[in-house]
RNA sequence: GCGGGCGUAGUUCAAUGGUAGAACGGCAGUUUUCCAAACUGCUCACGAGGGUUCGAUUCCCUCCGCCCGCUCCA
């Protein structure tokens, strides 16, 4: 349970990120919308850092991810492949009575909570007509309104990855083991949106599919398949890792990610996913949580943490559904296995066959196609590892984006008490953002506004440094206020003009005071050294 | 979707069936010297609609939104 005083963080917080431009109500001035917000000034620069942060972390420092950005609304048909449209189409009755919410195909199967003798359908409780609940928004492409033009905003960004598999393959001159990394809006029509925009129906995510070779595969190929240590650090790929060495890694390399823009271990939770939660595919799902003021404790009243990331290990679950679907093969030829199969004894090669048909035929059988066709099709499916060919499994790390700011927001939330002269104590915020992902860098100020010659050299200095930071320029009121201002906002340093950087010590000319935000420490810097000395700490 | 609580400047809070007030913030100014200094001036609000009433921010209803619990959560 969350207390009274960890609500008090979050109302602090909320009332906080509205003051300083970081997130408004969407639509405010006229009521708002529930379950969706806009990012203000503040929020803006914050999550553009975090998108690019990530998008360079997964795609331009690794020679392995490739990335997309496909559109919003696709073809209907991508929503059937993935399930997103059968899944979401139960109609529900609701009892009024008893408050429970019953799919209206099990009515009669389902014991009624206050009469448990009775089924739902024959107990007394005043109940609602059935109703669809499809969490999908729907729309229409063109202007007839009618059943053959209903299309869908995305639920998610990951389907677009799976459909447009073969043309990045294709075009990148990648090969299994790589992934396609795509940052981009979903919607979803959530009952409840919670949480401030924890939950929202309109949300970012920053999604990779990592394809990997079927172990079957890399068995073929190296001989065997590594099995990880249970908390072995894995950090440099290696041609023997199957699946559960892929998904240990990307869990460890979206840990590294997190850690480095400001939340630590202590700040992180984990949820590894019970064989009866993990989706009938799946063989492992790890979610990295964070620990928000709103997160339930456990019974140690410890916080658990709320989701930020899953890290799912899907199989070849989606390929197989969209090549199903679409009658498009989604398989991939590789010369090394082609050749590797040649040279396997016969046992082995039957050995390793007979479990990659398995498999194949396990998922065909699942989704429903008939014995005899799952056979066949599985029979070919395991043949085409002679000629090289498989279809790709995937390794699926997704992130979302509000969520992470979220996290960042609450994790650099602190309160700094002053004292003044007269004893009067005054508490204020302090948003402690790592430099990375801080809105503004630096804020720029001469130390008093009325000399034109500090307001003249401090404008230089912004200019100095604007081409390669987002920089603020301040010289309204005290020097004391501004440096609040920008605590406030989370920026890390401050840089001051006063009057030795014109001269008057001609030892200091052209020197400023950097002030830390943390701590309020201060030093003096040669101009010439400002840039060298800050790029380094926002990069 | 259900139940409960709530809705007054940007924020935090007052007051009132009869002209809506403060603090902080913001903006403009005065100030030669570094952590929300002081002083002056200015800006900004009754969530929306309907009803009762001579008159509603106040009472009633509906809607919208926020918080809490349930429900949901591919």
């Amino acid at each position: 349970m969350s207390d009274s005083k960890d609500n008090l963080v979050m109302e602090k917080l909320v009332s906080l990120c509205k003051r300083r431009g970081f997130i408004f109500q969407s639509s405010e001035i006229y009521g708002g919308i529930n379950g969706f917000w806009d990012y203000g000034p503040l929020g803006a620069e914050l999550k553009r850092n975090v998108k690019e942060l990530w998008w360079n972390t997964m795609t331009r420092q690794r020679d392995d991810v490739a990335g997309l950005e496909a559109t919003i609304i696709m073809s209907p048909e991508i929503w059937k492949a993935s399930g997103h449209v059968a899944t979401f189409s139960d109609p529900m009755i609701d009892c009024k009575t008893c408050k429970g919410r019953f799919r209206a195909d099990h009515v009669g199967e389902i014991s009624c909570p206050q009469k448990p003798s009775k089924m739902v359908a024959e107990c007394h409780g005043e109940k609602t007509e059935p109703r669809a609940f499809n969490l999908m928004f729907q729309t229409f492409v063109g202007p007839v309104q009618d059943e053959s033009s209903v299309a869908y905003l995305r639920p998610e960004t990951a389907q677009a990855i799976f459909a447009q598999f073969k043309n990045v393959l294709e075009t990148s001159r990648q090969k299994v083991p790589f992934g396609i990394a795509q940052v981009g809006k979903a919607f979803r029509n959530e009952v409840t949106p919670r949480n401030y925009i924890f939950r929202s129906r309109e949300f970012e995510q920053m999604e990779l599919e990592f394809f990997i070779k079927p172990d079957e595969v890399v068995e073929a190929i190296c001989g065997q398949v590594a099995v990880p240590l249970p908390g072995a650090t894995l950090t440099d790929p290696q041609p023997d890792w199957g699946w559960a060495a892929w998904h240990q890694y990307w869990v460890q390399e979206r840990v590294r990610f997190y850690e480095g823009i400001g939340l630590s271990r202590e700040t992180l939770g984990f949820h590894v996913q019970t064989p009866a939660e993990l989706a009938h595919y799946a063989r492992a799902c790890t979610d990295i949580l964070f620990k928000f003021p709103f997160s339930k404790r456990d019974e140690n009243g410890e916080l658990k943490g709320e989701e930020l990331e899953g890290i799912a290990a899907r199989s070849d679950f989606d390929l197989s559904q969209h090549a199903r679907f679409s009658g498009k093969p989604m398989g991939v030829f590789d010369e090394e296995l082609r050749a590797a199969w040649g040279k396997l004894a016969k046992d082995r090669q039957d050995d390793i066959w007979k479990r990659y048909y398995e498999n194949r035929k396990g998922y065909l059988e699942k989704s429903g196609v008939a014995f005899e066709a799952a056979s066949r099709q599985a029979t070919e499916d395991a043949n085409g590892l002679a000629k090289g060919q498989y279809i790709p499994h995937v390794i699926e790390p997704s992130a979302g984006v509000d969520r992470l700011i979220l996290a960042l927001l609450a994790n650099a939330y602190s309160e700094a008490t002053d004292t003044d002269a007269k004893g009067k104590s005054e508490s204020r915020v302090v948003l402690k953002f790592h430099p990375r992902v801080a809105p503004i860098k630096v804020g720029v100020m001469p130390l008093l506004k009325n000399k034109p010659e500090l307001v003249a050299k401090a404008l230089a200095v912004r200019d100095l440094l604007r081409p390669w930071m987002n920089v603020f320029y301040d010289d309204a009121g005290s020097i004391g206020r501004r440096y609040a201002r920008q605590d406030e906002a989370g920026t890390p340093f401050c840089v001051t003009v006063d009057f030795d950087t014109l001269g008057e010590k001609p030892e200091l000319k052209d020197t400023v005071t950097i002030r830390h935000r943390d701590g309020g420490r201060q030093e003096r810097l040669a101009l010439g050294d400002l840039l060298s000395w800050i790029l380094p700490q926002i990069r």
